[in-house]
DNA sequence: CCTCATTCCTGCGGGC
DNA sequence: TGCCCGCAGGAATGAG
């Protein structure tokens, strides 16, 4: 479940081993690993040969590779993709969607996805920002992202903090995982209507945001199930550090209350009932 | 315009 | 043993 934290380890990989480099051919293995491009595989294919790529960049759980062209490279890891640089001489993966070589050699870049929730596409004339991730806001690491912008955007939605949270639109790189660690540490319940957050709440709120995901980094991501590799198909371990997520009945770790797990748009949440209470009805 | 439910996909593990 | 079902979940999409 690659969110900003993965995408930023595969994103560091990357750089190191692509950047540079010519791309010499291109197989697509299942067509539907390309995404929002109706000419084909084909034309995918063509549009990437004999380009150099120049740079990796990265907008909350986006990817995208400039070209010398001016087009971009622009992935998305969605559930289960992984960005691998492979030897040629490598097996294939069972779920190998899509195959880059280069004109220097090995290593070779593989996207692997196997619910393919994830996807490829080109962006033309995307090399500095894709149009296809224009709607993405900036992520809370990026040194151009507006704390004050944000704080404001979130107290004037009309939903709750964990949806605003997820809300790639607002703030971009939160995922369920991450969302609920920085409830934990804000002590929040993500039922809580943002409109009820006072301005130094929502500036708390981002900061553990902020905080969790900067460690989460520095551990070089979470990993559950091995889905989520980097680029040389090692898994992260910030997963012994989550204080919430997927700790249904162990004890929390700041009060010992036996953590719950709630239903929350068809998948889970998880709180401390103690230190999380649910936010009263306005009015009953 | 805004919010929210639905849908895409596959492998795994629990229950019977 | 084997089958079925629920679950994992990011984001595009369309409904209301």
């Amino acid at each position: 479940m690659p969110e900003l934290p993965e995408v930023e380890t595969v994103r560091t990989g990357l750089a190191r081993w692509v950047t540079g480099r010519t791309i010499a051919s291109v197989e697509v293995h299942h067509p539907r690993a390309i995404r929002r491009h109706l000419p084909g595989s084909a034309h995918f294919a063509a549009l990437l040969t004999d380009r150099k790529i120049l740079d990796v960049r990265r907008r909350g759980k986006y990817l995208w590779l400039p070209l010398d062209s001016g087009d971009a490279i622009v992935a998305h890891l969605g559930m289960s993709g992984q960005l691998l640089c492979q030897p040629a001489a490598a097996p294939e993966e069972v779920h190998l969607r899509v195959r880059l070589r280069f004109a220097d050699g090995d290593p070779e870049l593989r996207f692997v996805d196997q619910r393919t929730f994830g996807g490829l596409a080109v962006a033309e004339g995307g090399a500095e920002l894709p149009a296809e991730i224009a709607h993405i806001a900036r992520d809370p690491m990026d040194p151009l992202f507006s704390d004050a912008a944000f704080v404001a955007a979130l107290r004037a939605k009309h939903t709750e903090v964990k949806r605003a949270l997820l809300d790639q639109t607002l703030i971009s790189g939160v995922g369920n995982i991450y969302a609920d660690e920085a409830l934990w540490r804000a002590r929040l319940h993500g039922t809580r209507p943002t409109g009820r957050l006072t301005g130094p709440a929502a500036l708390r709120l981002l900061g553990h945001v902020r905080e969790v995901l900067a460690e989460a980094i520095g551990h070089g991501g979470t990993s559950f199930d091995a889905l989520y590799v980097n680029v040389n198909g090692e898994s992260g371990y910030f997963d012994r550090s989550l204080n919430v997520y997927g700790r249904e009945g162990e004890p929390c770790r700041r009060c010992g209350a036996p953590i719950r797990r709630e239903a929350f748009m068809n998948r889970s949440s998880y709180s401390c009932p103690r230190c999380q209470p649910r936010p009263r009805p306005r009015r009953p």
